[in-house]
DNA sequence: AACGATGTCAACCGCAGTGTG
DNA sequence: TCACACTGCGGTTGACATCGT
């Protein structure tokens, strides 16, 4: 037996809303509000729409302030941040971008953003992976992760190989690239990834060194989804970087951190993964290495991202600005870096 | 001008989380 | 503690617009 649908089905009109019904919700919620109950509204307005529909057209549309389209190089810039750092949580990404909605931020990456970013490099990694074997590719398992878990790796080795065209002469020896910076997000994640070995299960806390490829999979089997996300980058990060990049990783090595691991002294793998931000960080902040002539095209759309100023306080700048100066609407928004917080510690408690 | 391909975006769907009795 | 109702979120769909041939 299934769950109750929210509404009656067969008695509501789906489809797009006309300008009486728009009138008719927006004039209801501007005079009494939701009432905090979404199902009940459209019966007290006369509307024929689901609760869950009003509640949509309100949020994406209705609502004041809202903006739509002309998206500016800065608000492309937090976007690609933040999708970078934390993947497609769009609710959390919208509450930083004032008059943006979740579904619009959603659709400008899905129909934009991400082209530009990726489309015209799946026909240079094509021709790339075209000289490797179809066996090669098919056991790097990418196919198995997430879309979002792939196009965020796919970013950071597409900004990596623009930088690094040659990044495979380096094979067993890959250049020293710590310190790198952490943007507040990656450093609340490790801080939280360490919360999570404490907290999750004591028998991962008994024996975490040396740490191995069966960590990766217990996190890949987890409930809690920062693991799992972490398992996830973690797998793409090895794979990713044997298959595609030409580098050799040993079978021991993993990226999880280790019990006594600390911020300071990662693995050299996980340096890498770092690295790799950091290096996204300097080609967003204009800083980084000349990418290669008829590249560039495809990176014109950030070369003056305003992460021209330090990409890293900037970006703690500028969430510690919006949070105080928001006015994004939003009872749903995360607003501030202490909800920030509380989102990753939910996480990390596996809630 | 016609038609198919592609892009855009509003809206829907289903699931997970949360509140409440 | 449990069941149910409701909310919020992210992924997906489909209608419409635009582009290319």
């Amino acid at each position: 037996m299934g769950r109750a649908p929210c509404c009656d089905k067969t008695n509501v009109k789906k489809g797009p809303w006309s300008s009486e019904e728009d009138a008719k919700l927006k004039e209801y919620i501007e005079k009494y509000g939701t009432g905090g109950n979404w199902i009940a509204l459209p019966q007290k307005i006369g509307l024929k729409r689901c609760g869950k529909s009003c509640r949509l057209r309100w949020l994406n549309y209705l609502r004041p302030n809202i903006k739509h389209g002309g998206f500016s190089e800065e608000e492309d810039n937090i976007i690609c941040s933040l999708y970078i750092s934390i993947g497609s949580r769009w609710s959390i990404i919208a509450a930083q971008l004032p008059g943006r909605t979740d579904n619009d931020i959603k659709n400008y990456w899905n129909t934009r953003l991400k082209k530009k970013l990726l489309g015209r490099r799946k026909q240079s990694q094509a021709n790339r992976l075209s000289g490797s074997t179809q066996d090669q590719k098919d056991s790097s398992g990418i196919e198995t992760l997430s879309n979002s878990a792939i196009e965020r790796l796919q970013l950071h080795m597409q900004l990596h190989s623009l930088e690094n065209p040659n990044f495979s002469q380096y094979d067993h020896n890959p250049p020293p690239m710590w310190p790198c910076k952490l943007n507040p997000i990656q450093e609340k994640m490790m801080q939280t990834l360490q919360l999570v070995n404490e907290s999750s299960n004591p028998l991962m806390m008994q024996n975490f060194s040396p740490a191995t490829p069966q960590k990766v999979e217990y996190y890949a089997q987890s409930s809690n989804p920062l693991q799992q996300e972490f398992s996830s980058m973690s797998s793409m990060m090895i794979n990713g970087m044997e298959t595609s990049m030409g580098i050799n990783i040993p079978e021991s090595s993993s990226l999880v951190l280790e019990s006594d691991a600390t911020i300071q002294q990662p693995s050299m793998e996980l340096q890498q993964c770092w690295a790799f931000q950091a290096e996204i960080d300097e080609l967003l902040s204009n800083k980084g290495a000349t990418p290669l002539e008829g590249q560039m095209s495809e990176f014109d759309c950030f070369k003056d991202m305003h992460g021209a100023k330090n990409s890293i306080t900037w970006w703690a700048n500028e969430f510690e600005a919006n949070s105080a100066s928001s006015n994004s609407w939003d009872s749903t928004g995360i607003h501030d870096h202490k909800q920030i917080d509380m989102k990753y510690q939910e996480l990390a408690q596996g809630h």
